[in-house]
DNA sequence: AAAAAAC
């Protein structure tokens, strides 16, 4: 165990740690910190929750001169969201120093980006289109650039902007150091660590698997018709501080949010189609518990860090193990605690051994919830709320009211009506999905005349000219391979 | 096949 006071900070900066209260350094802080000080290039192979932002933060932020007016480190990250909470936090880290970190991200009127860009921030942290967008505008000039860090790389590699990425790389000067972060190191990243990094230190933080131990995972097999009375069941059975629940499309996610909302849950949906404005709101809602669960496509799976995170549920289950990593790790971050409940479909059982399998963890089998169970929970958070009501007091304008219903009524009547009338509503309401979002097409799907399912039958997975992990088939590319 | 990301 490493104390932030032994690793030989910036005055400024260490008060600044201090500050946000950490003292003691996490492993991928106490290696990657000395080496990023001396200038060297580094790939870092960490999970999340691993504090890795300031990992490379703190560093990134010793190494800039402040003498220079002019923008000397790019993180390029896979989301806007993550593209301002990675600012947020070197914000922080360099406020006693005096570093201003901008963040860039398409969604936000330009204008007022190429203004504050004026103000030649020492720090850019962008996604990949507009900051290319602001290349080609001149309004960022990449040649002062020193320091470029890739944060989610195997994220922005499989959303499609490695080009983007290695246009970037080949604007600005050669003699610079660049980081790279990634969960995961696909051939394609590795070709990227080749042709643009300098000797590269290697930081992998050890770890059995890709998950978190103190993640605990869970599936429950749950026929698609049943996996919104399941997922209610489970949040009353067990109610989540916080909570982040994971749906396939963003239509699902708007149907989805709409329905635990009408039935009382303090809920709100995010996703890609939403404008900016309202997804920094919904997250801004999140993170100060005006809602407790958040329904969200993948676009809140990556890197989203909001402390807390209770309980994750994959309502769908994810597409590949890499979208069920970064989903879990919502939750149980820092070390804390968390539940990960992922609802499984027959024919997807399959899918989740993959899962399993390439995660080298196993998740536990638990049974369908039910009903009973449910409205034991419900009475329960009724009895919890009338223990805090009691607790709270400055209900005495109410001691004639409540002498003249005991005069009425008795007592044991009375408080059982009460906790009936703060008890969540049973199902009485019909509320449906329509979209099912099971992983293999329906078997009743009409694909036109095409005939070619027959073709392909058995086959499947075997063949041999499967697609890459992008989903392109090979030598489609814009640019070819060198 | 979906999601994310630039206008």
């Amino acid at each position: 165990m490493t104390l932030f006071k032994e690793l030989n900070l910036d005055q400024q900066i260490l008060r600044a740690v201090e500050q946000m209260g950490f003292t003691e350094a996490t492993p991928i802080q106490e290696k990657v910190i000395p080496f990023v000080k001396e200038g060297k290039d580094l790939i870092g192979q960490a999970q999340t929750g691993t504090g890795k932002t300031a990992a490379f933060g703190i560093p990134l932020l010793e190494n800039i001169d402040t003498e220079e007016k002019v923008t000397q480190g790019l993180v390029l990250a896979p989301t806007r969201e993550l593209a301002n909470q990675v600012a947020e936090e070197l914000n922080k880290l360099g406020r006693f120093k005096g570093i201003e970190a901008l963040p860039i991200y398409g969604g936000q009127e330009i204008g007022r980006q190429i203004k504050a860009l004026k103000r030649r921030p020492q720090i850019i942290v962008a996604t990949p289109g507009r900051f290319m967008d602001h290349m080609r505008r001149k309004t960022i000039r990449p040649q002062t650039l020193k320091m470029i860090v890739l944060d989610e790389a195997d994220e922005m590699l499989s959303m499609g902007f490695i080009e983007d990425i290695e246009t970037i790389l080949a604007e600005v000067p050669k003699e610079r150091q660049t980081l790279l972060f990634s969960a995961t190191m696909p051939k394609r990243l590795q070709s990227v660590t080749k042709n643009f990094m300098k000797d590269p230190e290697v930081v992998a933080i050890k770890s059995k698997g890709l998950t978190v131990s103190s993640i605990e995972q869970r599936y429950i097999e749950v026929p698609e018709k049943q996996k919104l009375d399941t997922l209610r069941y489970l949040l009353d059975i067990d109610p989540p501080e916080l909570s982040i629940i994971f749906g396939r499309t963003k239509r699902r996610v708007d149907e989805l949010s709409e329905a635990l909302s009408q039935v009382g849950y303090a809920v709100e949906g995010i996703h890609g189609d939403l404008r900016q404005e309202r997804r920094d709101k919904v997250l801004r809602k999140f993170k100060k518990g005006t809602i407790n669960i958040l329904v969200a496509t993948d676009v809140a799976a990556r890197g989203l860090d909001v402390t807390g995170v209770t309980h994750v549920y994959n309502f769908d289950l994810p597409q590949d193990s890499e979208s069920y990593v970064h989903r879990i790790g919502r939750t149980g971050r820092a070390g804390e605690k968390g539940v990960a409940f992922t609802f499984v479909t027959p024919r997807e059982m399959e899918h989740l051994k993959d899962i399993e399998a390439t995660t080298k963890s196993k998740m536990k089998r638990q049974s369908l919830p039910t009903y009973a169970e449910a409205m034991a929970g419900r009475y329960q958070q009724a009895i919890d709320q009338l223990r805090e009501t009691v607790r709270k007091g400055g209900y005495e304008d109410l001691d004639e009211a409540a002498k003249g219903l005991l005069d009425e009524y008795g007592a044991e009547t009375l408080v059982a009506a009460a906790l009936k009338m703060a008890t969540k509503e049973p199902d009485d309401k019909n509320i449906k999905l329509t979209e099912e979002a099971s992983l293999r097409p329906k078997k009743s799907s009409f694909r036109g005349k095409s005939g070619n399912n027959k073709g392909n039958k058995g086959r499947g997975r075997n063949n041999k000219f499967s697609f890459d992990k992008q989903g392109r088939k090979g030598g489609r590319d814009r640019k070819a391979r060198r």
